[in-house]
DNA sequence: TATTGTTATACTCTATAACTATA
DNA sequence: TATAGTTATAGAGTATAACAATA
């Protein structure tokens, strides 16, 4: 008779936190609080498709948002739809292939942008402005090369 | 006029990698694949409060359980009676409140949350493998850390 | 014949409102 | 009168399937 699985406890007590933290941060007051300073409706997925135009920092494909987002493509479509009519982002030809288009943003979506993750960014900012410099840089190396191996590592896992 | 205003760049580097991270963990195979290791059913809501209860590691009211996985009353109580029905938990009275029930694991509810965060917990524990330990650990604590504080502000910004 | 994107539709997740029972 | 939970309903978010245009 095999011994009863136990879960690693450091990650366990890890666990809480983190669904308790994505829940606030994405449900929460805090993303209604940063649209509301730039001007932009509170929904996550017309501030999803802004933010991955901004960070990506040149026009993108519907596919290409659609992939750097994780969802599946008629979802883009809708919301660059709606963006569009809002006057925030903007369809040009793709000169490569004519199938597709280039999503831009326009002057106005870039700058509502920049307000919104302003805000966005500064309030996490704030809530470490007590912390030693050296934890903070920290926090965002390891942060980041966490979610890269993460992805990578999933991506073999999808291949299976 | 004002210098348009632009958000911190390394913090703005962090952003589309958080998003794909989670996007992947809550969207993607990883956890239907642990849910399927445990026997359990991939729907994000029970798989939720099972594992709150579980991080808890004692009997929890409805409204516990919703506050800590931060949604509303009735989502979990649907949740519940779920999972009542297929025999992973149990409802029994508050003693201290003839309103209100404790839920709590049964035996074969405990076994399979056990199967489910040990594959999910295993996995991410892989995903690091090749990290020195001394960074391992700092993640782990930063991480916490982190939630903590940004839960803490963020109950602030709710008073407000 | 494969790929990009769109339209139409359906499902999952979560919230709000109205109600019951107990404090 | 306030609180814990439930029932009923509505809305946001995302997926699947079928299709059009171009490669």
């Amino acid at each position: 008779m095999p011994e009863p699985t136990e879960p690693r406890p450091d990650l366990l007590s890890v666990l809480p936190r983190i669904t308790r933290l994505s829940a606030a941060v994405t449900r929460g007051r805090l993303v209604e609080h940063a649209a509301e300073q730039a001007g932009l409706a509170r929904d996550r997925g017309s501030l999803g498709v802004l933010t991955t135009l901004r960070t990506a920092d040149k026009p993108l494909r519907v596919g290409e948002i659609a992939e750097r987002m994780q969802v599946v493509g008629p979802h883009i479509t809708r919301q660059v739809q709606a963006l569009e009519k809002r006057g925030l982002v903007r369809r040009v030809p793709d000169p490569h292939d004519a199938r597709a288009r280039l999503i831009e943003l326009t002057d106005t979506g870039a700058e509502a942008v920049n307000r919104y993750l302003t805000s966005l960014l500064g309030w996490f900012a704030d809530a470490l402005a007590d912390w030693p410099r050296q934890d903070r840089d920290d926090l965002v190396r390891l942060l980041a090369r966490f979610a890269d191996d993460v992805t990578t590592h999933l991506s073999r896992l999808d291949e299976s």
